[in-house]
DNA sequence: TCTGGGGTCCTTGTTCGG
DNA sequence: TCTGCCGAACAAGGACCC
């Protein structure tokens, strides 16, 4: 059998069928179109490409005591673990796990380079997030071969180059792959016929569809609907008066694995922003002033270095009660200058009214987002000739040059504690 | 158990102009 | 000039995803 690393046209790399979690792909594959690809356990994964005498240990990625689990191993799954989790919750659940600090700029190296082998298979490759793509192989059939055969020489390819698994789902709609690779987890392949699209949904509980979450699952159970083969046979009526025309229709086609979203290359952005959770509540006005500075500074960069203006500003707090509020802004013209974005957030933090609250947590984000070198943007009487975006630019470069902590707005050189 | 940080999308209510 | 209707834009919040 030729290698399933060798890339050659399917003409010259002769192969009987894919195996399919141990058994014979089934035949018959042509309406498998979408390929979702999910790295298994990917943060964990990468980090212990560095740290081999951790594997096979429970290990968990997060921060400090309060932050949440980014991602666990198996074994440590295998503790109750999960993904969200408090910190605190995963170390007690799971007293030997071994704790590793995130490494995002590791994280996204390897992505790259997995995304980059997608691209290989088929230019239409939608990035979901760094772990996880959905691939339309609708029209790789020649040079490639059927689903099975492209979702094998991924995983082998990403295996052979990254050190790393990944789980690979296809079938004919996007909703359907995803949960196909999700049930393939970890490191397996399950793809999905046309005709089999029902009988793998309907057997499942509700909650397993994509979009069904805690307060969904909650409210269909209440309506005595648990799992997606009772979902499929309410009459929409039912469910419309439940949960709204919207709601209903979308949640109604999904049981019948009716999905026509198609696979999306380029998404563009609809907001940037940052936020952060104090290390301890704070209700110091001077340090929640200088926080909103910094998650302006943060969003702004992020915004100008993407060529992207934005019109409204978004403040979100939450307080130590957990209890969280939003108030937004719509400036006239479009923008991506700190020093406007900051004092936009101030406005509302100040319109708040608030008498010494204890704030957990601040958020900063800016949407109504346009590209840059689209947008005109109306210089103010009382601008500068060269005002604050260009000293902003400046200072991005010398950031660039020099790290992120070379130059900086002076009300921040006082550090601003968080859980980071 | 006690809850991060980055996002998207949807719903509902309000305001405003034609 | 006043009233009602409609759609767009805005604002706030919630659910969901990884």
């Amino acid at each position: 059998m030729v290698s399933l690393l060798d890339p050659r046209p399917v003409d010259d790399a002769p192969l009987g069928g894919g195996q399919v979690d141990g058994r014979p792909a089934a035949a018959g594959q042509d309406d498998v179109t979408v390929l979702h690809v999910d790295m298994d356990a990917f943060y964990a994964a990468v980090s212990l490409i560095d740290r081999p005498e951790l594997r096979g240990l429970p290990v968990v990625v997060g921060g400090g005591w309060r932050s949440v689990v980014l991602c666990a191993t198996y074994e440590a799954r295998a503790f109750g673990v999960r993904s969200g989790m408090p910190m605190a919750t995963a170390r007690r659940l799971c007293p030997p796990a071994v704790v590793v600090r995130p490494d995002m700029d590791r994280y996204a190296r390897v992505s790259e380079a997995v995304m980059a082998v997608f691209a290989e298979v088929t230019p239409v490759v939608e990035p979901v997030s760094m772990e996880e793509a959905f691939l339309d192989v609708s029209s790789v059939r020649r040079q490639w071969g059927d689903a099975a055969r492209v979702g094998q020489w991924i995983r082998d390819t990403v295996a052979d180059e990254q050190q790393i698994t990944c789980s690979v789902g296809g079938a004919p709609s996007k909703a359907v792959a995803k949960m196909a690779s999700r049930a393939a987890k970890p490191d397996g392949m399950r793809l999905v016929t046309r005709g089999e699209v029902v009988p793998f949904l309907h057997p499942m509980p509700v909650g397993a569809l994509w979009g069904v979450g805690e307060a969904t699952e909650a409210e269909l159970s209440r309506l005595g609907l648990h799992t997606v083969a009772q979902l499929a046979h309410v009459p929409l009526e039912t469910l419309r008066r439940a949960m709204g025309d919207h709601a209903a229709a979308h949640l109604h086609a999904l049981a019948w694995g009716q999905d026509t979203d198609p696979v999306t290359p380029a998404r563009v952005e609809r907001s940037v922003g940052s936020s952060e959770t104090f290390s301890h509540d704070v209700d110091d006005p001077d340090a929640i002033r200088r926080q909103l500075l910094h998650l302006a500074e943060r969003t702004c960069s992020r915004m100008r270095h993407g060529e992207v203006l934005g019109r409204t500003v978004v403040l979100t707090v939450r307080f130590s009660d957990f209890t969280t509020i939003t108030r937004s802004r719509t400036v006239p013209v479009p923008t991506d200058v700190t020093r406007e974005v900051h004092a936009v957030a101030s406005a509302l933090y100040d319109a708040l009214g608030l008498q010494r609250a204890r704030i957990r947590m601040l958020g900063v984000r800016v949407q109504g987002i346009t590209e840059a070198d689209q947008t005109l943007v109306q210089g103010r009487l009382d601008e500068p000739e060269h005002g604050w975006r260009e000293a902003e630019r400046a200072m991005d470069r010398a950031a660039a040059r020099f790290g992120s902590q070379a130059v900086r707005p002076a009300s921040l050189l006082r550090p601003v504690r968080t859980s980071a």
